[in-house]
DNA sequence: TTAAGTATTGAACGCCGTTCAAAAAAACAC
DNA sequence: GTGTTTTTTTGAACGGCGTTCAATACTTAA
């Protein structure tokens, strides 16, 4: 047997994403297996396997694709956004993360759930950079003469801060039920109280550090 | 084949639940399965479904078992610091916990990671919301006027904001390395910038919503 | 001592990811 | 246009998985 002139292996690996990705939109990871994606698209697993290299690289390359996904929305959302000032970008920011997160909440949940054995791919570590990037640029915006090491903490705090309400909010697997006392508190009230009250703070403290130097 | 009189069903499921906690100590989870714990115990796999209920409720013991341990060390931890005030308290009660996910990386990683399809139990939820519950206790002495969905949303903010800085922490796989620029930013640092900025401000807003009330 | 009951098991089921020799189609040489 | 090589695809097979369940071996009560 051979080539079946249908598609390209790039057209094919693309095809493959977008499948798994369409799963995603109703179906957790979990349910998926490199057998079922095999049928979808109408190839046995070998082919896909040849593709990818194992199942795990099949994976990754989707959440390559959500990475990239992530990015181009947030940087859409961001350069749409020059009437805001770098605070509120921020804001903006995490907000349009939750949001992305409660919109696809299998397939970004992949994207954290999946570990690979070996290292990282470099490819895949510059998608996560870009990220902290977008932070990094305003918080440096609203404080210009913070350090490059308070930038960079503030930057992952904030970062990891932001993701951590996201998980809260996406799956309430593990935490209380929200919703108590009629006024339900949600995601984005808590990326609200977290990202003004943490800059409150660390704008003073960063600003201070520069001028008692 | 019947009773061997060696446990008693409970003397097996704790003994089952400490060897998979020791199995955790140095190898992921996703190393393990039901075959194998049972080769480890001496028991037929079929066993453990029987005392279990099924494999992803095997795993929900062992994770009850954690998030107690987690509990008792925490309280015994804040209960021995009765010279710090609130706010180092809660310094306290993060740092312990990121010390005990740094500990004990794959257990701690199981709690998280492992879905049941079923709702999560009650007697799983409290010990949840005991954890919560430590946080609020030590807001509520802080701004002792605040409104209790203030307690609630800060709470839940916090929780959630030391969770993700965990995960980051415990796994860099998705993230940036950490350690640039000589001076690492590490877990540690990022908790206690978290703490204590974000209380900086929600101690101020708190307390005056109180007020001009 | 025997009958009833129960804890335990091993074999079987239908999945899984992965491997690989065989096969079929394309590409190339002449 | 034919024959040869190369490449792509596959299906069968492997070992492992969680789970089921009839058969089994032990305990217990009569």
């Amino acid at each position: 047997m051979a080539r079946r002139k249908d598609h390209s292996p790039e057209e094919l690996k693309a095809w493959v994403v977008s499948s798994v990705l369409e799963f995603l939109q109703h179906s957790p990871a979990h349910e998926l297996s490199l057998r079922q994606i095999a049928k979808m698209v109408g190839y046995s697993p070998g082919t896909l396997i040849n593709l990818f290299g194992s199942y795990a690289h099949l994976l990754l390359a989707v959440n390559a694709c959500t990475l990239d996904q992530i990015n181009e929305l947030l940087e859409k959302k961001l350069t749409n956004a020059d009437n805001l000032n770098a605070q509120q970008q921020l804001h903006l920011f995490a907000q349009e993360y939750l949001a992305f997160a409660q919109q696809h909440t299998f397939q970004w949940h992949l994207v954290f759930e999946h570990r690979l054995d070996e290292k990282v791919p470099d490819w895949q570590q510059n998608r996560i950079n870009q990220l902290f990037e977008l932070i990094e640029l305003r918080l440096k915006q609203i404080v210009p003469t913070a350090r490059p090491t308070e930038l960079q903490q503030a930057c992952r705090t904030i970062w990891a801060s932001v993701h951590g309400i996201c998980m809260l909010e996406v799956d309430d697997k593990v935490f209380a039920s929200a919703d108590i006392n009629g006024l339900s508190i949600n995601g984005e009230s808590m990326i609200q109280s977290l990202i003004s009250h943490y800059l409150a703070s660390w704008k003073i403290s960063a600003t201070n550090n520069k001028t008692h130097k």
